[in-house]
DNA sequence: TTGAACTCGGTTTTT
DNA sequence: CCGAGTTCAA
């Protein structure tokens, strides 16, 4: 590898250095990437490291595989160290070694949607009220201090601390373990546990693993810094790369501390900046710049480029945000019409919510997205429901995922049930598993019930041989088919259970690809990988498709163009950080993050009115446009006829949006104009009519929902079967 | 015990 | 608007 001279002076000290702590401060578009992914190549190939010694930390799987991809095209091997991200680290650690602290090696992971549900129980049973001790805030706050590194019996009532919340806490330790079951931040928090009491088995790992990198250091909270020092132990061959401008996580637990201790806590340690940004023009990073410079909090630093200004940045207001979304749907139609590619094209948002209207016009436009996030696919109701089937064949002791699925789908086996055979559980001192096989067979039920428990634990029996006899694939078909549950969607007229049917096929082919790139892997395999790889990528891997994400997944990634939606006070900066001058300050940062992961092409958008809970808010525009100087925006006007909607029409008309170009956003002076929309009811008695719909063909229309743009309707198409379409976009034709 | 019809409360960001 | 939880009839 003779590639140094790619590398500019600062980089290649990074990638140079030998042995002992070193700290890179990367601004955003400097090479850090880079840095690391040669800084490994180099390790391996001219220093003789092996890879197996080598660990390297991501925040995300997305950036774990990214890094991943680079280091073996750079060395020309896949002999490469283990990249990944801290929680996918700690779980391997701890399958292998969490014998140590009492757990069983075949424990599960909790999302927090699981752990809410133990608490929720939890909090009954101690006879407490749900409304003083709401199991999602109590949950939030066990996580802050896992994140701190503080379990129930560090937390002194001295402190604010109050007694029952710690005995809370002690409690959900305490069926965590029953379970067999880790939540996220135990992943964190037992390893660290593990290595402090048990200094043989932190020795292996040190020895293991005797060279660390951590990537987006400015993102690690005080547990992980834990977990970082005791494995970098006396050799501290440490790196660590961060910006804390780009420290957006300090709402779980990142503490930027962590960056500014680093050098006490690591004396002698080798600074290297990294301040020329290789990314984006110079229009672009101008502008970042001058945004994040209004923090007071932050070390002063000035990224520069060579690059050239480029295009100005495109400021446009839209009257609503339906409209908002067609214009970032016309504008990418234009410009895939000049041939920009579009992978290389993302829109970013504050919350996910903002998704869903973005989704919807891209499907009915056709063009191809990829989302990044949102509701993610393995926790769909339908596809965790068949996890939890899984998980319970790997861990019976796993009490969460019994009780899920013990009476789905609905086997006549209901809450009183359940509660008898959780009575049981308790007195024989068995798992509630268990505690069903034992029922069915004592006196203890009525001899109805009994016959129903009995199928429901003869399942369950049928169902383990095949998990122990079966390939991963054929053991969840086992799962979908005997349980009746795929059957009992089929069976469904609901248009809803027909998309879940398809999802549950993307399940089985999740889990064959997950086969064929890991032969010998485990259900346990797979179910830590589901439980830590959190996005599967949806619609068209790999395929020609612009990306939609919140702001927070888009660190660490960049794209030629990106439009920024919902530039408006109140939802970004959002008004939960209105009165916290620290929270506003990470929302700035954030906002700081998403521009500066554009190249060349930066779009911010914000609508005047938009629906927040189902009602209608009017917002200003976001205060961080201000803080944009003049010289590098343009505004733009729509000048699109976008009162034409596409709506049933009589017969052969097509509707589209197609005659637009690039021109539509031109520079003007500051005034804006808007065009008001035009929204009709476009059928308030249209139930029995019949239709016709481009892709799924003639169907009748069964149902309607809402009204003017958000009106729907469930077509029965004597094809395709039950679809529900919103009418705005669907292009229904009356036949 | 089930499922439909209803109320109520809540939404930032994620491993 | 959405999902979770509750109520009620069968």
């Amino acid at each position: 590898m003779n590639n140094l001279e790619q590398l500019n002076r600062q980089q290649q000290l990074a990638v140079l250095h030998g042995e002992g702590p070193l700290l890179i401060l990367a601004g955003a578009g400097s090479g850090k990437t880079r840095v690391i992914t040669h800084r490994i190549a180099r390790l391996i190939l001219e220093e003789g490291v092996r890879h197996w010694n080598i660990l390297a930390v991501t925040f995300t799987n997305k950036a774990a595989r990214e890094m991943a991809e680079r280091v073996r095209f750079l060395m020309g091997s896949d002999d490469i160290p283990l990249i990944s991200t801290f929680h996918s680290a700690c779980g391997r650690i701890l399958r292998k070694d969490i014998a140590a602290l009492g757990y069983e090696s075949s424990f599960v992971i909790y999302d927090d949607k699981d752990s809410e549900r133990l608490l929720k129980d939890l909090i009954n049973n101690l006879n407490l009220d749900e409304k003083r001790f709401p199991a999602k805030a109590i949950g939030a706050r066990i996580d802050d201090c896992k994140n701190r590194g503080l379990l129930p019996d560090k937390l002194s009532e001295s402190e604010l601390w109050n007694r029952r919340f710690i005995e809370i806490y002690a409690a959900y330790q305490e069926s965590l373990r029953r379970c067999n079951a880790l939540d996220f931040g135990d992943l964190i928090l037992q390893t660290v546990r593990l290595f402090e009491h048990n200094p043989d088995l932190l020795a292996y790992w040190q020895n293991r693993f005797q060279w660390l990198l951590v990537d987006e250091y400015q993102d690690t909270n005080p547990a992980q810094y834990q977990l970082i020092r005791l494995l970098a132990g006396e050799r501290k061959n440490l790196c660590v790369v961060g910006d804390d401008d780009q420290s957006i996580y300090s709402w779980r637990g990142a503490d930027i501390r962590n960056i500014l201790e680093f050098e006490k806590d690591f004396p002698g340690v080798t600074v290297i900046r990294l301040e020329q940004n290789y990314r984006s023009t110079s229009t672009i990073l101008k502008a970042a710049g001058s945004v994040v410079s209004r923090n007071i909090g932050r070390k002063v630093k000035t990224l520069w480029t060579e690059n050239k200004d480029g295009e100005m940045i495109r400021l446009v207001t839209l009257e609503n945000d339906r409209l908002e979304a067609r214009f970032v749907i016309t504008e990418i139609q234009a410009l895939a019409q000049q041939g920009l590619d579009l992978t290389q094209i993302a829109v970013f948002y504050r919350t996910n919510a903002q998704s869903r209207l973005l989704e919807e016009a891209l499907t009915a436009e056709g063009i191809p997205y990829r989302l990044v996030g949102g509701v993610r696919f393995y926790s769909r109701m339908e596809i965790k429901d068949v996890l939890c089937y899984l998980r319970m064949l790997e861990n019976p002791a796993d009490e969460i995922s019994v009780k899920r699925i013990v009476n789905v789908p609905s086997r006549g086996i209901g809450a009183a049930t359940l509660e008898r055979v959780s009575e049981i559980s308790v007195t024989k001192q068995m798992t509630l598993h268990d505690a069903f096989e034992y029922a069915c067979s004592s006196e203890m039920l009525a001899s109805g019930t009994r016959k129903k428990v009995s199928a429901f634990v003869e399942l369950m029996r049928g169902l383990r041989v095949k998990a122990a006899t079966s390939t991963l694939s054929e053991l969840v078909k086992s799962v979908l088919n005997d349980t009746g549950y795929l059957m009992r969607l089929k069976e469904s007229h609901d248009p809803d259970d027909a998309e879940r049917v398809e999802n549950l096929a993307q399940l089985v082919s999740a889990v064959e690809e997950f086969s064929a790139a890991t032969p010998n892997a485990t259900l346990a395999d797979f179910l830590e990988q589901v439980a830590l790889v959190s996005d599967l990528d949806q619609g068209g891997t790999g395929a020609n498709a612009i990306t939609l994400m919140t702001l927070h997944s888009a660190k660490g990634l960049e794209f030629d163009t990106v439009f920024m939606v919902g530039m408006e006070d109140r939802l970004f900066p959002h008004i939960m950080t209105f009165d916290d001058r620290d929270g506003m300050e990470e929302e700035r940062r954030l906002c700081y993050v998403g521009m500066t992961r554009a190249r060349e092409r930066l779009y911010l958008l914000n609508a005047r009115r938009r629906m927040v809970f189902g009602m209608e808010q009017t917002n200003l525009p976001s205060r961080f446009l201000k803080e944009i100087p003049k010289e590098y925006i343009c505004k733009g006007t729509d000048k699109r006829n976008i009162s034409s909607q596409p709506h049933i029409r009589p017969s052969g008309t097509v509707s589209s949006l197609k005659s637009h170009n690039l021109a539509s956003v031109t520079p003007v002076a500051d005034e804006l104009v808007i065009v008001p929309e035009v929204s009709d009811d476009i059928c308030e008695n249209c139930i029995g009519l019949k239709v016709r719909h481009a892709k799924f063909g003639v169907g009748t229309i069964r149902k309607t929902e809402g009204h003017g743009d958000n009106q729907k309707v469930v077509v029965w198409f004597s094809e395709s079967g039950p679809k529900k379409l919103l009418v705005r976009y669907a292009g229904l034709e009356r036949v």
